[in-house]
Formats: C-alpha cells, sequence, structure tokens
RNA sequence: GCGCCCGUAGCUCAAUUGGAUAGAGCAUCUGACUACGAAUCAGAAGGCUGGAGGUUCGAGUCCUUCCGGGCGCGCCA
C-alpha cells in the first residue's frame, strides 16, 4: 500500500467530478499532478500542485481550483484536513487510523514491503565488465556496487532485471597480456633473467609487469612445460597463452566479486561474438539500413596526433543520432574497432528482447556514450535507449591523508585490499552514499569509525538498538510473543505520540522512495532515506531518554509496550528493508 | 579548440526531479546518562545556491553566456 498513490487517485477523483459537475474542462492531463509529502512536514501529510498545474489549461486562476479541490477532498475518506497554502497547494492531514495501518503493513508483508507492482518490463544491467587483464581495483569496485545495487533496486520497484557482465576478451589489450605472461613464463624457465624482464618492460616490449602474471606464468609452466618457450612465430602461442590468462584473470574476478556480493545472470564474451561472425552481422544490419559509408575522417582537433594522416574507413553514421562526427568501424590495418564489437553486443542484447538498457562505466568513458547512444538508437530504430552511468573516480585515503596508487609500480589497492580491511557490507554501503557522477572520498580510518559521521554505522546501530529493545522485552513480559505475525495483532490505536506518527510517515515513504530512485537509476538515494530513517528512530529512542513514559516498554502497559515494540520491529524491517537493497545484511548488535 | 560531468554553510554533502521559509553531518558554542545501548539525542550559530541574463504562477534544478574545476577527444579497450 503505497499512501501517497492512493491519495493521488482521491486527486484524480475529486478532479473528475468537478469536470463532470462542468466545474473544469473535460481532457485535462493529470499526468504532471502529484500527490506528495510535504518538504515542511508542518503542512500536513501529502500536498497536491494540483490547482497550479490544471490553472492554465482549465483558464482558472490556481486559488480558485484549489478552493474545489479543497471542498472535494474534505470529504475524502481519510482525509481529516484540508487547505490552500502558498500558491496554490491543498495540504491535507490524514487520519491517524492511515498511518497505523502502514505499520500493520509492514509486518505483515516484512522486507517485501515497498516492492513495486510486478511490471514484468525487462531491463539490462550491464555492469563492472573489468577488462581481463589483471586484478580488480577500487575502481571497478565502485562501478560494480553501484551496478549491483541498480539492478536490486530495479527488480523491487518490479522490473524483471538481467545482470550482465561482458568480457573483453577479443582486442588488442588481452593480446598484450599474453605477451606480459610470455615474458613471465620465459622467467619462470630461467630462459631470461630478472634483468632481461625489466628491460622488455622499460623498453615497451610488453605493457604489463605486475607480479600478479607471475604464478599465472607459474601455472602455466607447470600445465605445458617448455612447450611455448621456443616458438619464435608469436601467433602460434598468443591464443592459447591468451586464453589461459583470460580463464584465470575472470575466475578471479568472480571470486572478488562474490567475496563482494555481486553476482552476474550472464557473461557475455566478445571473442565469442566476434567468432561467432555477430560483427560482420551487426555491420551488414547498419549498411542494409544505409548508416555505414567509407570516409575520411578529420583530424582531431587540438590535439592532433604527430603521425596523423587521413585514411578511408568504414564508418557509422553516428552524427544522425546525435553524435558530434561519424564513428570508425574499421582500423586501418581492417580489424574491427572495439566500437563495432561493441554495437554486435548491443545489437545481441537488442535480438534478446530488451530495449531498455543500462551500462555503467568509468568516468574516462564518458567520450564514448553518444556513440554507443547512437548505437543504440539505430539498432532499434529509435525504440532502444541505453543509459550509462559514469562512476567517478574513488580517492582512498587514510585519515584524510591521499593512499598513492601507481599502476606502473603495482601498488594501486584491488578489491580485495578493501573488502579485507573493511569488509564486503561497508565498501558496498560507502559506494553508495555518493552520485555516480560525483567523485567519492573512501578513508579507510573514516568509514570504521563508530559515530554519526559514518552512514554504515550509525545505521547498523539503529538496528542494533531495536533488536536490544526485543532482548529486553521478554524480561518484563514472559510470554510476549514477539513475531510479526504477532506483534501485528497490536493495538495500534495506541500509538499517537507525534514522533511515532512521524516515524510511521517515514516508513510509508519508503515505496514512493523505491519508486522514485529506481526509475532515476539513483541507488543513493537509498543511502539517504535509509540514513534520515535511522535518524528519526534515534530521536525516537532518546525522547525515552527524557521522558520515562515514551519508553517502548512500560511495565504495567503491555497493550502499548506491544504496539511500540510493533513500531520498533517496523523500523527494523524497514532498514533490512532498504539495506537489502544494498546487498548489506543488518547487524543484530554492535558490541 | 570541441564534447561530457561538476560548482550549494568554513569543510564533506542533501534538496521528493520545476514547488512553499534551500536541509543534514563535521568543526564551534550550550544542554541531556545510577541507561529499553549517551557509539546517541536536544538546541544555537552558520547562505546573494560561482557571476550575469532569460523561460513561468514558481528556478539550486530548465535555456543562453561568462568564470572556475574534473574527464575525454582517429586505427586503446
Amino acid at each position: 500500500m503505497n499512501i501517497f498513490a492512493i491519495v493521488k487517485s482521491r486527486v484524480d477523483a475529486a478532479v473528475a467530478e468537478l469536470v463532470a459537475e462542468g466545474q473544469l474542462p473535460a481532457g485535462l492531463d493529470l499526468e504532471r499532478v502529484a500527490a506528495e509529502p510535504p518538504r515542511d512536514p508542518s503542512h500536513g501529510d501529502v500536498t497536491t500542485n494540483a490547482a497550479m498545474i490544471l490553472a492554465k489549461p482549465a483558464g482558472k486562476p490556481p486559488k480558485a481550483i484549489a478552493e474545489m479541490l479543497v471542498a472535494k477532498l474534505k470529504a475524502a475518506p481519510d482525509v481529516v484536513e484540508a487547505s490552500i497554502a502558498g500558491p496554490g497547494f491543498v495540504n491535507m492531514k490524514l487520519k491517524d487510523g492511515i498511518w497505523q495501518d502502514v505499520l500493520k503493513d509492514v509486518l505483515t508483508i516484512g522486507t517485501a514491503y515497498g516492492n513495486g507492482a510486478d511490471k514484468k518490463h525487462p531491463i539490462n544491467v550491464e555492469y563492472v565488465s573489468a577488462n581481463p587483464t589483471g586484478p580488480m581495483h577500487v575502481g571497478h569496485a565502485r562501478g560494480a556496487v553501484v551496478g549491483d545495487a541498480l539492478a536490486r533496486l530495479l527488480a523491487k520497484a518490479g522490473f524483471a532485471v538481467t545482470k550482465e557482465y561482458y568480457i573483453n576478451d577479443a582486442g588488442g589489450q588481452v593480446d598484450n597480456v599474453a605477451r606480459a605472461l610470455h615474458k613471465r613464463y620465459l622467467q619462470t624457465l630461467g630462459r631470461i633473467t630478472d634483468a632481461e624482464f625489466q628491460a622488455a618492460l622499460e623498453s615497451k616490449e610488453i605493457q604489463y609487469g605486475g607480479d600478479y602474471l607471475v604464478p599465472v606464468a607459474e601455472a602455466l609452466a607447470k600445465r605445458d612445460g617448455d612447450k611455448w618457450a621456443d616458438a619464435s612465430d608469436e601467433t602460434t602461442w598468443i591464443p592459447p597463452l591468451r586464453a589461459f590468462t583470460v580463464e584465470w584473470m575472470m575466475r578471479q574476478v568472480k571470486e572478488d566479486l562474490t567475496a563482494l556480493g555481486v553476482q552476474h545472470d550472464i557473461f557475455v564474451s566478445e571473442k565469442a561474438l566476434v567468432d561467432a561472425g555477430k560483427v560482420q552481422d551487426a555491420l551488414d544490419y547498419l549498411t542494409k539500413h544505409g548508416l555505414t559509408y567509407t570516409g575520411v575522417l578529420e583530424p582531431p582537433k587540438g590535439k592532433t596526433p604527430e603521425d596523423w594522416e587521413p585514411r578511408p574507413q568504414l564508418l557509422f553514421k553516428a552524427t544522425q543520432f546525435g553524435d558530434e562526427i561519424d564513428r570508425p568501424l574499421q582500423k586501418s590495418n581492417g580489424s574491427w574497432t572495439y566500437f563495432a564489437s561493441d554495437i554486435a553486443y548491443h545489437k545481441d542484447k537488442v535480438d534478446r528482447g530488451f530495449t531498455d538498457l543500462v551500462n555503467l562505466f568509468g568516468a574516462d568513458h564518458g567520450g564514448y556514450v553518444k556513440r554507443l547512444q547512437a548505437a543504440v538508437k539505430a539498432l532499434t530504430e529509435g525504440k532502444g535507449q541505453v543509459d550509462v552511468l559514469l562512476c567517478q573516480m574513488v580517492r582512498v585515503l587514510n585519515n584524510g591523508e591521499p593512499v598513492k596508487m601507481s599502476k606502473r609500480a603495482g601498488t594501486f589497492i584491488t578489491l580485495r585490499d578493501l573488502i579485507d580491511a573493511v569488509g564486503k557490507d561497508v565498501v558496498r554501503f560507502i559506494m553508495l552514499t555518493r552520485k555516480n557522477d560525483a567523485p567519492l572520498d573512501f578513508d579507510y580510518a573514516k568509514v570504521t569509525e563508530k559515530s554519526r559521521e559514518n552512514p554504515v554505522f550509525y545505521v547498523q546501530y539503529a538496528h542494533a538498538r531495536g533488536r536490544s529493545v526485543f532482548r529486553h522485552a521478554p524480561e518484563m513480559f514472559p510470554g510476549i510473543d514477539l513475531s510479526d505475525a504477532g506483534l501485528a495483532k497490536a493495538n495500534f490505536a495506541r500509538l499517537t505520540d507525534p514522533e511515532e506518527l512521524a516515524t510511521i510517515k517515514m516508513m510509508a515513504a519508503w515505496p514512493r522512495m523505491v519508486e522514485g530512485a529506481a526509475v532515476a537509476h539513483e541507488p543513493h538515494r537509498v543511502a539517504f532515506y535509509l540514513y534520515d530513517l535511522a535518524s528519526q528512530f534515534h530521536a525516537l529512542w532518546n525522547k525515552g531518554n527524557d521522558a520515562a513514559a515514551l519508553r517502548f516498554l512500560q511495565a504495567e502497559d503491555k497493550e502499548l509496550s506491544t504496539a511500540r515494540l510493533a513500531l520498533v520491529r517496523g523500523v527494523g524491517v524497514v532498514i533490512a528493508s532498504g539495506l537489502a537493497v544494498f546487498g548489506v545484511e543488518p547487524v543484530e548488535e554492535m558490541r
């Protein structure tokens, strides 16, 4: 039950009545009319902007419409008060029973509270998609967590979500790793010295110098002996070494993701798409629709590469779909660009029935967004869309001091380092405390601190505090039924304190929060909501410290105590429901 | 030079997607524990939302233009 949806229907009904009475013209668009919580709670429980939205199409001043609405809404069920405020808002106060019913709902439904109606509308969320060239680092962690939380959020809101990982196992980068692995392999076999390895790295003959390839090389040597040591022609050993390292890296990636609590439904291999001829198929499709041609691009403005020379290439008419320039599909040596195989991949998604796509990229891929959106539009004849969420940098700090990272020196912070240092739940929560397109500071010291400054702790503490009441309750009331079903039978009419009702009102906002955050693709909103709910609960708790009559447990009044325990439990359920979106476990105690 | 993202209290960030008097935390100041967990709470103070125009009942939010920061800019993925 979504209170605001109910009130919206009451408003719609009131408008319909006014239309029937001839007070308002027929055919009004109610799309933009909203019933929402007012920003300031003193304005009431629910507010609607209907009068202001309808003023222009109805040809009447907002206040006149508002007056008519007030008359109708005052008579509506559950509304105890309706009044005009400001430029034409209609504020309503609902009877306490409505809120008491919300709490009963929460206890009955459990953590499924807030779930949206089943929309059956498929959405594909592609995230992580880290190249299988090395361990996952902090940057990947953010994309992984945000993508995973968004997928869970969309699922909770009622969408049919597919979580997908694209393995870039076909391009030049994996060949480069294979070359680096080969050098490590020769080193392992004693065919070259450590100094020779370093020299190869410094001369840029190989690009990956990290230690993480050593165990891979050892495993390769163990499996194949010196089979690849003497082959002078790299084309004989690149494919097997590439396959070996991709498999190894993907196993590591999956282990890391599992440790982070991230699980994908599908892994799609770029190489498999290429081998199956899907790139050619996709380009045939575009060509058939007249969207490719062979042409010569202008040199890039401002920073022209030194070796620039105009060359004819196969291009995609991205400019027809809003991109700045047409984009190359084929390199001068005749092989496909990454973009070409990405088009094939997205055609594959479309062919699987998805027109609503979400991709999570690192911020350094910002320049790629428009061409991808152009491609998806072209592939779906304008019906499909891809929303690209760019995740900004994560700055890793320790007590405010930046932790230095260098990929070359091999001192970058891996995802595994983070999880080992603070635990997966903390990593997940903190990664979700900022909008994806804002930079994020991750401070080792701060995120494990036990204070209001640390949102993970603050929310978890609220939950643990609630649980502690439940540990005390049986001492005061032996045999009390503390199950959700038992608490759902409490006499909720006993919950009349403004602070108690305010707490329930915040719980009532949860379904609306889920829907809004899901549609906007903004899982971080849930973090702020949980923080606010926790804050409300801590405030309620301390009311009891100040006035003993407001404590949850009242020895002489079991009925009231039970109703308040139901309230405490309700807060716990909503917190658990929110944490589930983040893939975080609520804690029972924090000692 | 062009494109994308960003600019809100001293600091770190919100703002129900165009709503009413722009809200939290930290830092500063003042209060609340022989406790259902004070790891918390209540209060004070702090603002020309980077500047200037525009759109309308109404702008932190949308448009234009400056200023300042981040990222990117053929055959890397």
